[in-house]
DNA sequence: TACAATTAAATTGCATACAACCAAAAAAAG
DNA sequence: CTTTTTTTGGTTGTATGCAATTTAATTGTA
């Protein structure tokens, strides 16, 4: 027990988390090849699936990801034919981002991702729900400090 | 409830995760700012602070990185002066990874950002060493599947 | 001891991420 | 109805990350 503790990787609650999230990232990208999507194109689909149509915006809202990343993604997207990028009719400030035929195609193709991922993680239903809930309280707190 | 299902944002576990991390490592930045460290930079001296001297396949297997990202952050550690890099003399395939005056100084400085962190993150004790093990445990759970 | 296999770093290429800045459009203020 | 402010995406620059390949050094083997 010394003053520098605290300083030790064994003794950092983010260093498991970054681990954790880069390994379970990387155990993604063979699942994913098949889709032809990286994993931060997965979680764009995934909202795109949901909502069909967005924005640049309400899309970086929801994955907590700024135009510096979300544009060059979604012109790939675009030249993948998974979805479309034109200018809003009403407010011109806005970009509509609508999921093609080819893009809702995929979403079959997906159907097998979840389940392989979770055999990875291989945690019980109360792990994960204990896990869920922690994690989204820690990023609550992250943003309650914000404001 | 439909088929789709799984494949909704809000039933993965890993998109939370992913956030916490990125989330995590945002709030970090302002922190270290001071030390001149970015966070990937800031574990790595971690390591060096416990061991002094170590190499790039070392701190590879304990950070989870591999050559491709530590090599040139080793490079901009060396020009902070904060390591030094020398070939081995025993065995010149190994890169001699050593911290310097300047970067063992660095080290009380680094004191107050642990604390500062989990202010931020604001979880009980008893969340603290939940969170703590599952995250080993889903790590341990992806690295047994790979053999 | 030659030669094959292995190992450690470095390099290359691609895809994030985010901060900081910019430009255009729309909204708000006067 | 101008002028100012805000909002939305895009651009630029820096720093990861990892897969795949390469190079040099060492080890194992016939």
């Amino acid at each position: 027990m010394n003053k520098y503790d605290s300083l030790t990787l064994k003794n950092q609650l983010c260093f498991p988390i970054y681990l954790c999230s880069k390994e379970i990232i990387r155990r993604y990208t063979p699942l994913l090849d098949d889709l032809d999507l990286t994993y931060t194109q997965y979680i764009t689909m995934m909202y795109l699936w949901e909502h069909n149509t967005s924005n640049v915006k309400d899309i970086s809202d929801a994955l907590f990801l700024d135009s510096g990343t979300l544009t060059p993604l979604l012109k790939k997207l675009e030249a993948k034919e998974y979805i479309t990028r034109t200018r809003s009719l009403k407010d011109e400030r806005n970009l509509d981002v609508t999921i093609t035929k080819k893009g809702l195609t995929l979403r079959d193709k997906a159907l097998s991702v979840p389940c392989e991922m979770s055999k990875c993680i291989n945690l019980s239903e109360d792990e994960v729900k204990t896990l869920y809930s922690l994690m989204y309280k820690i990023v609550g707190n992250l943003s309650k400090e914000e404001e």
